[in-house]
DNA sequence: TTATAAAAGGATATTAATATCTTTTTATAA
DNA sequence: TTATAAAAAGATATTAATATCCTTTTATAA
């Protein structure tokens, strides 16, 4: 499972896009309410991504957070990367301190297939392909109720 | 990813399969010392197993953890139910309230089928099938180096 | 130039996970 | 019966994740 600041940071960030499509760019009050996220939280997570140039950002007024050119195809991995680090894919699932085809733990050969997995979505999934699919209205960014 | 008192909790059980093989009941500072835990740390996760009757225990000399009749084939399902509850089999991955087929967010499709691959191991695999294979040769309970 | 709007930065608070320590209960061996 | 070994229980400590608040910097509009 990804951590919640992964979580609110994902969807931050297709938050984001979607309103850069409609030639705007939210701030983080917009962005809290929309993705349901406590919103001095989310700034701090708006400040770490912008950090690490996954996000562009104006201060003053009219500012607010927006993608340059070389972040429009944005991995999740990218975003995992930067916000917990990339234990989940390497990680051993029986807890042992490394993970090694060689030397398995008992439950190597099937975690590893799980695991594989969930990094080839992370590494082929983007925020623009996410945000896409939600404004197709193929997929929702929150729940009604 | 497992809690790490999810990971302790399949490693020191495993390892009390193993012991009781052999016709022992390992105490707590023999699992810790196995599993590479805290000692103090081991010892409330054992409470927690026993109090959850996913595995025996007897106090006083000649004392120690084994499994009785119908703690023979835990699965990873119930060590981690009580460990840490369920949500990592039925949460959304995006970080929605819930998860809902019908009303997917941008991840689901693709979530899902990592999410329920992991549920199928958790539901599949015993404390005494991983036991067995370290029994065998065939997997390692901890890492040499 | 000044007031205002906005993000950045820094400090602090709260909660949950991980970890340790001490006391109590229970069983057994001497 | 007593000393000892062991788990159970309870209390506390530490660390990391989550969250909030206040101040500073920066840009723009008036
Ligand atoms: S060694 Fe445990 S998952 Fe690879
Ligand atoms: S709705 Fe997000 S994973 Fe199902």
């Amino acid at each position: 499972m990804l951590s919640k600041s992964t979580e609110y940071a994902i969807r931050a960030l297709v938050f984001v896009q979607l309103r850069n499509w409609e030639q705007k760019r939210p701030g983080v009050d917009e962005i809290a309410r929309e993705i349901e996220a406590p919103e001095a939280y989310t700034a701090k997570i708006l400040q770490i991504l912008t950090k690490h140039k996954l996000l562009g950002s104006a201060k003053g007024r009219g500012g607010g957070f927006f993608f340059g050119e070389n972040q429009s195809s944005l991995t999740l991995y990218d975003v995992i990367h930067v916000m917990e680090g990339d234990a989940c894919f390497h990680k051993c699932g029986f807890g042992l301190k490394s993970c090694n085809d060689n030397n398995p733990c008992p439950l190597h050969d099937k975690y590893v297939v799980v695991r594989d997995g969930f990094f080839e979505i992370a590494k082929t999934e983007t925020i623009s392909a996410l945000s896409d699919s939600i404004r197709r209205g193929d997929a929702v960014l929150n729940r009604i109720v």
